[in-house]
DNA sequence: GCGAGTGTTCGTTCCCCGTCAAACAGTTTA
DNA sequence: TAAACTGTTTGACGGGGAACGAACACTCGC
């Protein structure tokens, strides 16, 4: 058999971590980088689970993409979930803002 | 007399930046950095003009807190005027919080 | 199973930023 | 003028982060 009770052989799940103990240095840091400026906007301005990691219009590659995502729920931004091959995202709009309270919607609001 | 009407020969006054020409990335840089966030929060805590560059207790030389406070006065943070020998200094509390709202107030609240 | 598709990890390269020591510039006091 | 003090500028060094290609891991359709 391919899968046990507790689950069998899937692929590590991404690791997230509680907002709330979101340092406010890495929260900046993982802001002030355009790219990933960019793909907060992108989450934004689509409902939750509604992307995939592939799906975003930035000038890096997919590894430098991954990496950008892995930044971005370092920092409390992000939440991912495995749907087959694909990996769904959400932005962590309510816990983030929670933890740092207009600091996203200065992002959404800004053009740059 | 030692100076003209026009001046005479003083030293190059501090270059200032209108806080509202600040890009969002200017202002996450500056703040990302501990050092500068500990100067801001300094000043915060005093008055405005009543601080000298040499008065700030960050673990940097001199040359360093030099190069910090000039990347805080081009993030439009601070404003900085020639007392003699001394440079005064002034958190830019309004002007800044008018450009992108809550994000100082984010830096004055947390600890580290 | 095989191949296509999706995303991560590894190793490398490059560049920017923070840091320092040393030298410089300006101001004040002696 | 000389000496002391404050702050800036320059050049060099080191570390970290962003970027890429290539290889790997996993899932699904054929």
């Amino acid at each position: 058999m391919t899968s046990t009770a507790t689950g069998g052989s899937h692929r590590a799940a991404p690791v997230h971590i509680d907002p709330r103990e979101v340092s406010l240095e890495s929260a900046l840091l993982a802001l002030a980088d355009p790219v990933r400026r960019t793909l907060v906007r992108e989450l934004a301005a689509s409902g939750p689970w509604e992307r995939t990691c592939g799906t975003f219009d930035v000038p890096v590659t997919k590894a430098t993409l991954s990496r950008h995502f892995a930044v971005l729920r370092e920092a409390g931004l992000l939440e991912q979930k495995d749907a087959g091959p694909r990996r769904l995202n959400r932005l962590r709009r309510e816990e983030f803002d929670a933890r740092f309270p207009g600091l996203l919607a200065l992002v959404l609001r800004d053009e740059g």
